[in-house]
DNA sequence: GTCTAATTAATAATTATTACTATTTAGGAA
DNA sequence: TTCCTAAATAGTAATAATTATTAATTAGAC
């Protein structure tokens, strides 16, 4: 019980580093901001963690959540979902972990996989670039979607 | 010469029959976007394709452009690129490939790599959903940016 | 405690995307 | 070929998403 209350105080103290080390005010906006997304599932938009923090900050204001979730990707406290130019969705699972997309629904789904983690980088790319981070997204239908998928688009011999 | 053209149709006719396939009507406006696609470079938004397109076809509607690159997206003739959120891109490069961004100035550069295309799908993945493409995008500063990139974010022991 | 630059709330403004509707048209049938 | 109809388009309008503005507040340095 204190084991555990401790490593999520440990968890959030080093949080509270980053925003020093970016010379970030901490700010009660900030901490019930961070506190929200910790404690999010999925990958919510700015809107959604907007509602959720709505609750117990009654006004604080949209532009201070939206403007503060693009700080924390910029500081890396979080991530940015790769969409395909719908809403922005924010990532506050911050283990590294791969997506699946279904075409269909547009669920996006989070795994595991060391494999992708450590992928080889080609040389003419790290000769040009310096890479921070490897995504890798399959793409496809998912279980929920497949049976209502039209046969007509099936990989089968025509 | 002659064979150069003749290959040129060949690509195009294959177009038009997919048209037919997905019960989509031949156009003018679908012939003009498809041949301003297909000539295009980069990954350009619905916007620069409309602005592109009015200058032979002065009256074809925004909204015509949009709905037809999403047309065209849904039927494979095109991709969109994975943004942050920012403006939809499509994708005209119909080849097999990846892609590379810069954090800083939002570059998406396209690189071939086959080892990408043909990466291994883990088991739980496989067994969930039907995988209808893999998608790597590799994330850091290009060499633009690599300059003008703050030291204190440097790889460097503290 | 004082001071100042950073941050915020409360909008407004701008973009981006999608929806609506009267009109036109592609393509199949006669 | 001509006729017919569902599909597609032009020309907006509406909605949704993102960013900007500004006066007021405040965190943190001194
Ligand atoms: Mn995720
Ligand atoms: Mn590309
Ligand atoms: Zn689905
Ligand atoms: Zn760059």
């Amino acid at each position: 019980m204190i084991k555990r209350k401790s490593i999520r105080k440990i968890v959030f103290d080093n949080f509270i580093k980053k925003f020093k080390e970016s010379n970030l005010k901490i700010t009660p906006q900030r901490i019930a901001i961070l506190e929200q997304v910790l404690s999010s599932q999925g990958h919510p938009s700015a809107e959604e963690i907007y509602n959720k923090i709505k609750k117990s900050y009654p006004n604080i204001s949209f532009d201070t959540v939206n403007r503060t979730l693009l700080t924390f990707a910029d500081i890396g406290i979080l991530d940015i979902v790769e969409g395909t130019g719908d809403v922005r969705r924010f990532d506050p699972n911050d283990k590294s972990h791969h997506h699946f997309r279904c075409k269909k629904c547009e669920r996006i789904e989070d795994f595991y996989y060391e494999d992708y983690d450590k992928l080889e980088i080609p040389e003419n790319i790290k000769e040009k670039f310096n890479i921070k981070k490897i995504r890798v997204i399959l793409e496809g239908i998912c279980d929920k979607c497949i049976s209502s998928y039209s046969s007509s688009e099936t990989d089968s011999n025509p």
